[in-house]
DNA sequence: ATTCTCAACTTGTCTATACAAGAACAAATA
DNA sequence: TATTTGTTCTTGTATAGACAAGTTGAGAAT
């Protein structure tokens, strides 16, 4: 299956996005104008400004008619609430991942409160419960669900280091591309107790949630205990 | 000062929007394809499409190649970690609010963690706190601090009913075009127990938010108390 | 020296057009 | 009947150019 090339846009978007995480332009500096990117790649000023666009949605940068385009300050903290999952979320710390329980096929009526298709349900659902310590502190315990539908040898891969998005986009062309979150705090049960290590009225951050892709009708569910004592969870919007 | 026409695609976006919040098109429906778009608002397929990407990005509707352009469902709850402040995110419930403390000026040398400039150190801040019921029932205990910069009769204002983004657009031409925030989950402190009418150890979520405007260099914080137990806040990512 | 004006940048909005690619459906074909 | 092939709809990508409007800085006028 040979992978299409990107759109000019896209690609544009990934570079200039790759030079502002790497440091290459600060917080406060410009990027280069419209028309010199243009010139440089040999693009129309629409295509451009679509680019940017997207940094803008993204928060990577603000714009200010005749000024420029400013880089933004990256957000300190864990970006698990945009579109990133857990792993690129969290930056320079150190994240390792333990497999409580191994991938394995379910069914299911319901999924953390989110509605289920009756195709869903009729398929069942691979199940997964991961703990994972950032700087060997367990900071995020997620049980995953997943639609049971034409993922070869799914059930059989690692899932200690590399993140559930990267193994989807890498091994199966599927793109988180949005998604539903619910967010509650509540008391830690049994369970968290002795996985985080923490006292039986320990608040707890739980999220819900529905991620969507770009198959069509394929959706995936995680519900996601955190422990914000160290780390709060922070985000744009 | 005579506020200029917004362009037209944005006025495209905020018709479309409106057809889709009042239940005109409904969850599944296809909206008009961008050449109808094009024909009934006298406008080409890059500026109708401008307002279709924008409603994309708003998570109102999908778009397939081919097909159209699809409605979403809305999502349920309360969608306080998007754009919208607390008063219009709350949807059909029954808001209500308490001023706990007046608008008052005070001085500040930190807005619940996020950095100050000197400028705004220097010129202190409006402070108000709140309590917000939904059906009666205590849910956010809100704490504001807005640069005291240039809002004639602010601290006079009437904030029992409106919401702060609606007082700064409608009469300081100010909107808040995104943000920042930092989520986590705390024990109740002596005052949210009171407030909310729970014991000490009850889970609380809190949420400190940085909001960005149009109006350069202006932005303001809110540290804000949810007490998740009977309505889970929900967003799009 | 200070202020003002203007030219040369920047991004913002919009038009007009072209072709590619996915989806749906009808007609032709096996 | 079942399958294939077009045709025609849809959105996706990209070009080229025009004018509006905010920002900046150099140079002219005071």
């Amino acid at each position: 299956m040979a992978l299409k090339e990107a759109p000019h846009y896209r690609r544009l978007y990934e570079q200039l996005r790759m030079l502002i995480e790497d440091g290459t332009f600060r917080q406060g500096d410009l990027l280069p104008s419209e028309n010199e990117l243009c010139a440089a790649h040999h693009l129309t000023r629409p295509t451009v400004r679509k680019a940017l666009d997207m940094l803008v949605n993204d928060g990577f940068i603000l714009r200010k008619q005749g000024k420029g385009s400013i880089v933004r300050g990256k957000p300190g903290g864990i970006g698990i609430l945009s579109l990133t999952g857990t792993t690129s979320a969290i930056g320079g710390d150190h994240l390792t991942t333990r497999i409580i329980m191994k991938p394995r096929i379910r069914s299911w009526t319901t999924a953390f409160g989110f509605e289920l298709t009756d195709h869903e349900k009729q398929i069942g659902c691979i199940y997964m419960e991961r703990l994972r310590l950032i700087n060997e502190t367990p900071v995020f315990y997620d049980i995953n669900m997943i639609p049971n539908l034409n993922l070869p040898r799914f059930t059989s891969r690692n899932f200690e280091d590399r993140s559930l998005f990267e193994i989807l986009r890498k091994h199966y062309q599927i793109q988180v591309t949005g998604g539903e979150q619910k967010i509650l705090a509540i008391k830690a049960d049994r369970k968290i107790q002795e996985h985080f290590g923490v006292t039986k009225n320990h608040p707890i951050l739980r999220l819900d949630r529905k991620m969507e892709t770009n198959r069509l009708g394929f959706s995936f569910y995680s519900q996601v205990y955190c422990n914000t004592e160290q780390y709060s969870l922070t985000g744009r919007f």
